[in-house]
Order: structure tokens, then C-alpha cells, then sequence
DNA sequence: CCGCAAAAAGTAAGCGTTTACATTGTTGAC
DNA sequence: GTCAACAATGTAAACGCTTACTTTTTGCGG
């Protein structure tokens, strides 16, 4: 058998390279790889030639080969904290399409929101030749840090915004946006607050969101002690879960709950109703998001509504951007507005 | 400048490569491939070594150019019809961890339920040399089932099964389960049904459960009127909007709903408690893949359940051992089981 | 017509691995 | 002690492209 045939992937005919476009063509193989490129330095004839080459003969580039000539792999990767929350998937949908766009390929991966695995991660994608990558929040092992600059590997933290990071980032201020919230609440008139927020370690969102709610009541002089916060993983279950735990405790329950994210929420509206609260007559409750069932849950819940898609959409923009060598703004900040919905209101009865 | 220089990326001295690693440890490259790439060739003693100046250089293999020396490019597509829909971001992400264990990357890109958006995918995943690909459904473009073929690409048609499909397949009976459903709301004695499914065109999984509760009525000679069957995009409000559409027309409403999932399913539920409808005194409800909110919602949505991470990780598993030259079972048969829970009972007060 | 610059095309040296094949060194049966 | 067989390692040719540099063509002012 000879080398070749046993090359072959099993019934097929081996495939057509940029040399056989060439000889197709009657030109020489940079002539087909600046058409390929299109870098308009090719006559129009020539040009039309080669095109009627590639595609007579079925011609598909290598990605491999290009990339190790190049040096570019065309391609991005985003490590998500998880795929399954769908907030987070739609970024990943919105940062895939923007790529496409351009022709960029997106490797995902997740970090599960523990900092070793993101490394892990990281440093994976990197192997795999990256050009560049999104990541989420901004407290990131120092190690990612050290490895993209090392390798000059474009990155942006999304879903934050901070003038003054020493990292690209694009997203809004979770504090500000939490903090933003709680005085909503407040202002309506709550003074017993609680809050079932997302794990906070390895998660700065979580951490800055409960931050936020805690200097607004700091603010007008109110605590936010410890048995008000809750910790819990996201999801609608955990703020079920978050709400019972709340109830559980001795002395009279919160006037308002803010969940750490709207799936926190959705499930902290639901015990609080299938406990027996009205709310927001009982009790008043509030999210972080903005996911679609928000909106359509009775009653329909006050959020901050996160422009998930303009952050992912701008991430990309400014990853693309820097790989092709031009110009990008290190710090996007985008706004993450109050929608107020029926889930709240004064609290009465009360005080 | 010398070209040695000019080649750097910013502020970094060039990477180290296998031939670095080489004269470093004393030994060939071929050597350290082969310690890089774990053949059982090699001296302890001189893997040891290997495996230092590894360490000592840092050095990081070239995916691109292993790829191209070894044909293989360790990493798998998967094209999704749409990220943002949870049971599927949460597929997705199964199949990242299964390759992930195995040190293959996952690619992802969405077509939107649309075929030839799917096409354009699977080509440009193609050309960047992915070893396999996991599609969802099984009615694809005869082009894409050509071009895997031609380039001799594993793949696998995920969400459905039937024992005699020419292609890979890994999932349950769509058509089946539907039936299922469909039956469990006829022995609790509705003869009324209404169905909100999915879009139907180019997607093959919406179009089969529709055809499921079909042939469940009709197997009691019901029927389903064509204006008991209404097309909607895979959303909540998709499906309150289906709702309402059922509701206004002339005639007594259904005395049941099926959504083509779950989201259609909640959809439904939410929009026939807001116009006053209980649930399921005066309609049941019932979706369709079982997702986290169906079990927490109120009442709790019988469904189908089904087990998604199982069918990702499963077609993980054969897309490895199909790249890897082992053979795997081409028809993997899954269950998707009917869950009742509280948005289904006997219709009352009518017939 | 000549000469020269610009445009178009070609030549060939990499890019960083893998791997078929060649070489060298050991071991143990005879 | 010989030699075959095997284990360990080395050599160097791909892999399929991009691109710096070179050569050839073309167009045009004088």
C-alpha cells in the first residue's frame, strides 16, 4: 500500500491542498494563499482563476497548518463560571455570534467558580493556541494573569466594570448596582432586609453584590448582620432553600429578600408563596439578572436588569480588535438598571 | 532587528519549543515527544529528565503544529440550536466535562433551528480541523452528513433515538415519550387537548412529540384539530402567548395543555393562572424535559424528564472512543420517563 | 523606445510537531 | 563467545500553510 493511500481517512480520497489549488490554477501556492487571504494584491483574472480552483477541486483550508504558519488560531475562549445558568449562556451565545462574525471560533469551558479549575482552564486553552479570551468577574488567579501576558493573549473580565482596574474589563459595577437595590427597598419603607446571595468564594459578583446591599443599609445607619445573609449555590432550589433557612430562625422574618441572582429569587418567591406569604404583601422580593421568566413569574419580579448580551457583544468586539492589532477601550462600562415589577412594595403590617 | 526579535509577542521571549526542551534535557526530540505523548518507550531515567527541563523551560506544546504532524486536532464541535435554552446549555456542558477528562476541547456554535445556518457551522468547524462533532436532532442537510463522512469525522446525532437510524445516535424516542405523556392526560380522562409546541420547521424533535400526542389520541380516536396545535418559539412567554391564543378562540378551551417543553410548559401555566384559570382544576398542564424550575414552580409541572447530561455524556463517550480507533455502540437507547407531579389532574366540571 | 517604479507572481524558508525508519546498545539462548 | 531479538534513542522527512524576499511584467513619462 502505498504512503499515501494509507494516509488516506478511511473511503475517502485524500483531501485537496493549497498546492493542488496552485497547479489547478497554473499559479504558485502564495498566489492561492493571497487570495485565500484576500490581501488584494492578486489581478482580478488570476484572482477568478484560483476561486474557480478552490472550488472545482473542493478545496478546504487546514486550520492547523494555517495556524502554526500564521501563528494565529482564529479562534477564542471563554471560561464560564457555568453553562447551565441562562444568564451565562446567553453570553456565550451572544459572544459566539459576534465572533462568528468574524471568523472566529469559540472554545468553551467552565470553571465550576472554583479559581484552580479556571487556571486549569486558562492554561488549556492557551495550550490549545488561543488568540484570545473572555473570562468572568475579575478576581482571577494571578497565574492566568501572568500566563496571558506572557503570552500576549488578548483578555477582558466581564460582567465588572471598574475605571480604575488594572485589567480590561466590560460589564457594569455590581456594588453600585446592589447598592442601587437595597435602597429601592429602602426607600419603600423596609428596614429588616435579608439577603440569599450566591457563593462568595471565588466569585467576586457574589461578593460585590452583597457588598453593595450592605453599605446601603450601612448608610441609613441599619446592620446587615450575619444570620441575614445567606449563602447559597445558584439556583431556583438553593433560594427555596436560602428562604426556609431564613424562616427558620428566631424573631420575625425580613420585610424584603434579595436574592443573589433571579434564579435565587424565583426560588425564594416560590417557598415564600408556597409557605404562605403573599407577595409582596408579606413579603417583598427582589433579583439580580433579569432572566426572561422574571418578567413572566406572578408576581413579576423587580430586578436589575444585566445587558448580558451588549457585555458579551462588546467583549468580543474589543478581543477581535486586539488580535487584529487595532485599537480598543480597556474599560466599558455598561448599565445595569433597576426594573421595578410587582414582587415589591411597602412593607405593612410591620413596625 | 533580528528576525529572532522580531518574531516576539510584546514583552515575551520567545516560547520554548520541543527542540528547546531537547538540547536541554540532552536528548532528540523525537524522545521527548514521545515522553510528551506517554508511548511506554522510554527509559525512566530519561523521562525523568525529560520531564524537568520541561518544567525548567515551561514549556507548552503547539497545539497547532500537533495538529498538523499528528492529523489530529483534539478537539470536538457540538452545534446546538440554541445555547440559551437551559436543557441544552446544561448538555453542553456535560459534554465539555466528559472531553475534558479525556484532553479534548469542545468547540460549540448555535444555528438557531436553522439548516442552513447548521451547515455553515458544521463547514467552518470542519475547517478547523475538529476530530468530531455532536449534533442534535437527526433530520441534518445531506451536506453535512456528506462532508463528515468525506473527511471521515465521527459524529453523533444527540436528543433522539431509533434502533434503525443510519446515523450514530444517542437519546430517547421523542415520538414515544410524547405518546406517553399524551396517554397519561387521556387515562385521567381528557379528551381535549391542545398542544404549544416547538417550531416545527428543522426541527425534527418538536415535530416528532406533536406527531407522539397525535397518535395517542388518534389510537382512542380522538383528533387534533389543526387549532389545537399551536407553533412557538421555545420561550416562557412563547408560551403564555400560545396560551393565549388557544384561549381566544371560539369554543369551550382545551381541558389540557402540553408544551413542547418546559419553558412553553411554564409558559402556559403562568399565563393560565393570571387569566384565572386553576391549575389544574380547570387545566392541566404538562411539559416537556424536565427542567430545575419545573419541580419548584407551583404547581410543581408534570413532565417528561429528560436525562440530558446522560445523553451528552454518553455521545461524549463515543465520539472519544470513535477518534481514539475503538468501537462504540452506534444506537445508544436512552429513557425519558413521564414525572407527575401537580399541574395534571382529571378535567372536572365539563363533559 | 528606454528606463524605472509599481504591480503581480513566484521561490523557498520556515512554523513546531510526529513518526517511519535507522542506529546503537543489551540480553540471553545456544 | 556469537548472534538474534529487542529495547532505547536518534535522524530527518513530512504535515499544509504564510510570508519575506526575489523575479518578472506592465505601464508610462520623457
Amino acid at each position: 500500500m502505498s504512503k499515501r493511500l494509507q494516509r488516506r481517512r478511511r473511503n475517502d480520497q485524500p483531501a485537496a491542498t493549497l498546492k493542488d489549488v496552485a497547479v489547478q490554477a497554473g499559479v504558485s501556492t502564495a498566489t492561492v494563499s493571497r487570495v485565500l487571504n484576500s490581501q488584494g494584491k492578486v489581478n482580478r483574472e488570476t484572482e477568478a482563476r484560483v476561486t474557480e480552483a478552490v472550488a472545482a477541486l473542493g478545496y478546504v483550508p487546514h486550520a492547523a497548518a494555517r495556524a502554526l504558519a500564521s501563528r494565529r488560531s482564529r479562534t477564542v475562549g471563554a471560561v464560564t463560571a457555568a453553562l447551565d445558568n441562562p444568564i451565562f449562556a446567553k453570553g456565550i451565545q451572544a459572544l459566539e455570534s459576534r465572533l462568528e462574525q468574524s471568523g472566529y471560533g469559540l472554545l468553551v469551558a467552565s470553571s465550576n467558580y472554583e479559581p484552580a479549575r479556571e487556571l486549569k482552564q486558562v492554561r488549556t486553552m492557551v495550550e490549545r493556541g488561543i488568540d484570545a479570551i473572555m473570562l468572568q468577574g475579575d478576581s482571577h488567579l494571578p497565574e492566568i494573569y501572568a500566563l496571558l501576558q506572557r503570552k500576549g493573549i488578548a483578555y477582558i473580565n466581564t460582567w465588572v466594570y471598574d475605571a480604575a482596574a488594572a485589567h480590561p474589563c466590560c460589564g457594569f459595577n455590581n456594588e453600585a448596582a446592589a447598592r442601587n437595590l437595597a435602597n429601592y427597598l429602602l426607600d419603600l419603607g423596609h428596614r429588616d432586609v435579608a439577603m440569599v446571595g450566591g457563593i462568595t468564594s471565588g466569585n467576586d459578583r457574589a461578593r460585590n453584590r452583597i457588598k453593595g446591599v450592605k453599605a446601603a443599609l450601612a448608610a441609613r445607619g441599619l446592620d446587615l448582620p450575619a444570620q441575614r445573609v445567606i449563602e447559597r449555590p445558584y439556583s431556583v432550589s438553593d433560594g427555596r432553600d436560602g428562604l426556609r433557612a431564613l424562616l427558620s430562625m428566631p424573631g420575625p422574618p425580613p420585610t424584603a429578600v434579595i436574592g443573589g441572582n433571579d434564579l435565587l429569587a424565583i426560588g425564594i418567591l416560590l417557598e415564600a408563596q408556597q409557605s404562605g406569604l403573599q407577595v409582596p404583601g408579606d413579603i417583598s422580593v427582589a433579583g439580580f439578572d433579569d432572566i426572561e421568566l422574571s418578567a413572566n413569574i406572578s408576581p413579576a419580579l423587580t430586578t436589575i436588569h444585566v445587558p448580558v448580551e451588549e457585555i458579551c457583544t462588546l467583549a468580543g468586539d474589543y478581543l477581535v480588535a486586539r488580535i487584529e492589532g487595532r485599537a480598543a477601550r480597556d474599560h466599558v462600562a455598561l448599565e445595569a438598571k433597576l426594573v421595578v415589577r410587582q414582587s415589591t412594595a411597602r412593607p405593612c403590617g410591620r413596625r
